[in-house]
DNA sequence: AGAGCCATGTAAAAAGTTACATGATTCG
DNA sequence: CGAATCATGTAACTTTTTACATGGCTCT
């Protein structure tokens, strides 16, 4: 399907970018959803630099430092356009091996289930902290946006996350429960 | 990380069982956090066979057709319990086409958006009625069982895919308003 | 001078998907 | 007898991960 050749063609879209900066990008904003290796990035964008969705210019950062600064084309758009617009099925759930390690929970002690579980709690408060941090300093609450900036989409995406791992974390709290009582 | 090798591992240790009846199980029972095909899975069978972590006899079914009939060896369940105990650190967030497509909203129309979210709900609204049609009729809240019961694992992640998809429903109405009112 | 970051690639392997391929059994 | 299901495999390809590999820039 491709979709990390849009993802790349989105981001470019927003704004030119470096293989680096769409490196950061993945990792810093896009992490919660989708992600990728430097070593599936930059063969990627040669790839669409070859179909001609993309192309580059090469700036040179300092005296030697040479940096390829990529633009999508006018095709590059159309093909972004297309793939966004297109309305897909539900993707399988996604896989999960902690949930597997609890469908297999009656192979394990009740101190080695509840050890699981408080530390995959610690784990997802952790994170919960993280993606709230986030939220208290993005820029779309803190200023006047709508709904048609670009902000919006990240600050939805930021609240879905939000909502994901609060849901996660009461589901542990309600395991545990049951589990001490039993 | 051989997930699937343990996923196929802990099938088996609960009961011997052709490759066939664990694609039955990866695609009802498993499916909301583990699934492969068969064509992943019958070479895998292979591999553990070869590693000495199952065994098969093979049985008659009918005139002529042979089945092949797995079951866990010494080695298998340790390994499957050395797998089964060990605490793992979060894996990243799953990818998420939709999400991927809402972050990149600025991009399309009010219009796009709204039938893009509509579509979405009633998707996830079929799913969340299926997973709650399955729990009405899980057996684990229908008879007198307790959390050391091999039912009780399979209780708890249904109920955690029921808990994932309220939240994304919640979350595609919080936006939907939004859109709306913008 | 050294640490940390900027910057870009390739190689090899593992994991997963789609397509190809075949044949038996069961039940209505 | 035909449809649905049982049953098992391989081939080709795509996607993703891990490891290898190199070198410049910036700031202290």
């Amino acid at each position: 399907m491709r979709t990390l050749k849009y993802a790349i063609l989105g981001l470019i879209n927003r704004e030119a970018m470096t293989g680096y900066d769409l490196m950061k990008m993945f990792n810093l904003e896009l992490v919660n959803f989708w992600y990728a290796q430097h070593s599936q990035l930059y063969p990627e964008l040669k790839k669409l630099t070859d179909e001609g969705l993309i192309t580059y210019e090469t700036v040179l950062q300092g005296q030697k430092l040479e940096k390829k600064l990529y633009s999508i084309t006018e095709a590059g758009k159309i093909a972004f356009l297309n793939w966004l617009k297109k309305q897909d099925l539900l993707e399988p759930t996604p896989k999960d091996i902690f949930r597997l390690k609890v469908f297999f929970i009656e192979s394990m002690t009740k101190e080695d289930i509840l050890k699981h579980f408080s530390y995959q709690l610690d784990l997802r408060k952790e994170k919960l902290e993280r993606l709230e941090a986030t939220m208290a300093q993005h820029p779309y609450s803190k200023t006047i946006s709508d709904v048609f900036s670009p902000l919006y989409g990240d600050y939805i995406v930021l609240k879905s996350a939000i909502m994901r791992e609060r849901t996660y974390i009461d589901w542990l709290l309600d395991c545990i429960k049951e589990i001490e009582n039993s």
